[in-house]
Formats: C-alpha cells, sequence, structure tokens
DNA sequence: ATCGTTGATATGGCAACGCTATGCAATACT
DNA sequence: AGTATTGCATAGCGTTGCCATATCAACGAT
C-alpha cells in the first residue's frame, strides 16, 4: 500500500456533493472537485465515476432520514407511533427536497441497501405493535410499505411542484388514516390516533445533534 | 409567411422522442433529429430547445393516459368504477415505464395543464357519485386525489425498481380500499366493489385504436 | 408569371459535461 | 535505503445542448 486511502477526502465529496444539492445548483463533476478542493480524479478513485457518487448520496440520504426516525419515540398507542413515523417521513421530504429526490433517483441498486431497509424497517415494528395490540388484522409488512407507498407518492408529487406544499399537510393524515382503516382498526380509535400520531413532532435538536455525528 | 410551419415534423419529433424513451435509449437531441429525418434545429423551431421537446412529450403521455381512462366504462357502482380507473392508471404505467416517469420528469409546468387534469377528473366524477350513492362522505375531489397520490406513489417505487413488479398488483387493491374506507364507504360493500372493479380491465383493443388517432 | 419577403432548416462551432490516459509525488513494504 | 504501489493533478477526448450563420423553399404582391 501506500498513500493510505484518505477517508475525509471520501467524506467531502458526499458532502459537498448533498450541499450542491440543497443549494439546487446542479450536480457536475468538476463542481464537487472544486467545492472539496481536489480534482476530478478524486471522484473515480473513491467512486468509480459520477454514478458511484450519486449512490453514496443517496446513502447518506436514507441514514439522515433513519435518525429523523429515530427521533420518534414509542408510546402505548402503535397506530398513534406509525401515524407519527408518517409525519416525521413526511416533514423531513419536505425539508430536504433536493436531497430525497436524489434519494429516489437512479433506479437501480443502493450503495447499502441496508440502510434503507432500516427506515422501512421503523414502520413495520409499529405495524406489528398495532397487531400486537388487536389493533391490526392485516401483516406488519403490509400495512408499513402501504404507508410508506403512500407518504412517497405524497411526497413526490408536493416535490415536483404537481401538487402545492399544503396539500402534504392535508392529505398525510387522511392517506395513513387510509392505511391502517384497511389493516382492521377501528374507525373512531383510528382517527384519534392518526390526529395525535401525525401532529406529534420530536424536537429537531436532537435529530440534527446525531446527523452530524 | 413563407413556409407554413409543417405540423408534420412536430408530431413526428414528438412521436421519435417517446420511441426512444420507449427504446430505453436516452434522449439526445441529435438522435430525435436523426431518427425524425431532419436537423436539430427543428427542435429549436417547433420547442425553443430540449426543455420544449420534454413539455410535449409530457404532454403526449397525458394524453394517451387520459385515453386508456376512457376505456372505463360507467357501471351502477361508482366504487368498483374507480377501483377500475385506479387499476387502469396502474397498469398504463406499468405497460409504459419511461414514458410515465417522463410525464412526471422535470417538475415544473406543463405544456397543456388541461390534459394533466382531465384524467384527476375523471376520478372525481366517480367519487362524486360515489357520494351521490351515499357511499362516500369524505369530498370527491380529496378521495380522488388521495387514491392517485396512492396509485402515483406505488408505481413510482414499482418503475425504479425500488418494488418488485408484483407489488403493484399485490398492493394496489389494499391502498385503493384505503382511501376509499377513509371517504367513508362501508368494509363489506367496500371490499367487493374494490375486488371486482381492481380485475375488471377493458380491453386494450379500443385504447390502441384511439390512442393513434 | 415574376420577384421580393419570410421563416424553417442544414451546417458548423462553442462551452460544459463525464470520463480517462498519463505523469508525479507520497507512502508503505522489504 | 530502495522499490513498488497508490492517490491525485493535468490535459485531452467524445458527446451533450445550444446557437450564429447561411441556404433555400414557399408564399404574397405586382
Amino acid at each position: 500500500m501506500a498513500r493510505p486511502s484518505d477517508p475525509r477526502v471520501r467524506v467531502e465529496l458526499v458532502e459537498q456533493a448533498a450541499a450542491l444539492l440543497t443549494a439546487d445548483e446542479p450536480l457536475t463533476l468538476r463542481a464537487v472537485a472544486e467545492r472539496s478542493g481536489t480534482s476530478t480524479m478524486a471522484v473515480y478513485t473513491h467512486f468509480g465515476g459520477m454514478p458511484g457518487l450519486r449512490q453514496a448520496v443517496r446513502t447518506e440520504g436514507f441514514r439522515r432520514l433513519v435518525i429523523r426516525l429515530e427521533g420518534v419515540d414509542d408510546t402505548e398507542d402503535p397506530v398513534h407511533d406509525l401515524a407519527a413515523l408518517g409525519a416525521a417521513y413526511v416533514r423531513h421530504g419536505l425539508a430536504h427536497p433536493h436531497l430525497y429526490r436524489a434519494m429516489f433517483d437512479p433506479g437501480i441498486g443502493l450503495e447499502n441497501e441496508e440502510v434503507a431497509a432500516e427506515g422501512l424497517l421503523r414502520l413495520t415494528r409499529a405495524a406489528a405493535r398495532a397487531r400486537d395490540h388487536g389493533r391490526f388484522q392485516a401483516e406488519p409488512t403490509d400495512v408499513a410499505l402501504r404507508q410508506w407507498v403512500s407518504g412517497h407518492g405524497l411526497l413526490d408529487l408536493v416535490l415536483r411542484g404537481v401538487l402545492p406544499t399544503e396539500s402534504a399537510a392535508a392529505h398525510g393524515a387522511a392517506l395513513a388514516l387510509g392505511a391502517f382503516l384497511a389493516a382492521g382498526d377501528e374507525p373512531e380509535r383510528c382517527r384519534a390516533s392518526v390526529r395525535t400520531g401525525w401532529a406529534a413532532t420530536p424536537e429537531d435538536g436532537r435529530q440534527l445533534a446525531r446527523c452530524r455525528a
């Protein structure tokens, strides 16, 4: 070996790439290299090219999303928790629109699929608790996936400008309610859980602190 | 005036651009011009540039989608019809993946928003009939929009390869069911309507014939 | 019928993009 | 200490979208 592969260059490249996205500037090879104080070759030694860098940015986006979801604590009402997770998901996407869109950009293969699956796992766990409490009859994996699908569709259309931003707040809770009702929850109690769960928001301090770690 | 703007060139450019997308080849200016038997300037005279051409392709995609939705006929069960519209939407997206993704590609401004709104209008009308029949209590526009959001989220994740193709069939009906239950429909009857409606498929003959018109 | 006007297209070139061959410098093994 | 190996800077290639210029066909006016 020689010239040990400095990991700081790698994280700096991902950092600057994410910064370019949040600044709404085009994510170009030369721009990333210049902002990172290096040359274009660094991207190739560390990521093998521009697609590799994008993959790393995606993985970073999922990592930050998982951190955000970890800020949602469990309560004695799992349906409330599931709604709170959905709200956190949508709010995170609204807060970081370009990064969220980059997370689903290319289509094939994340750098580390475990990171992406971990977010869904959090939803699945809450759905499993809801079934244990007798609230849901459907499979937890199915309920979690459908809530994710609904949230993603809403977020995607809002971030693309097809739907106004207010739509996220206006329809997010109703979409979650539908998923839970289809899972078998009792309507009245479900409405109450979704209402309180969707309104609950973890303080931003913790998630940001852990995000930088 | 001289050399009147030949509309055949315009439609040929859009046609070849859509053909490139369905062939999974990159949509480049030169490729479109060559396949259309003209030069790159034609794209600029007719669309002002590559973004304009993409806009036109999007509009064409929505036009074909509306034609597909028009193949779904009304029955005496509006909830059945709404589910059938959702199924037609998802199946159309699966059948034309690149065109569907292009429809929501850039974010700002369709060439003709009316064409895009017409698809949603079909859903809204069915939801309004459902309310007139006493099945729904929620606003028809809200129900239609939420079903659209669910279907789009499902389709988007499947077309990106995040979810397997089978997920579209496996979860599409359940997502529609959730939207209708949240709208206030009675669970048992709703399940029956969704089951039959989602399975119903208009024959492809008519839609294709009208698509070429 | 002829000619001048007009606008669409063909050509060629520009800047920027992703990518890579080459050379150099700095490190780790022997 | 000597050598090999690895990361990075430089420079250049092919392709992209875009545009300035020139050419040419089609129409209206006379």
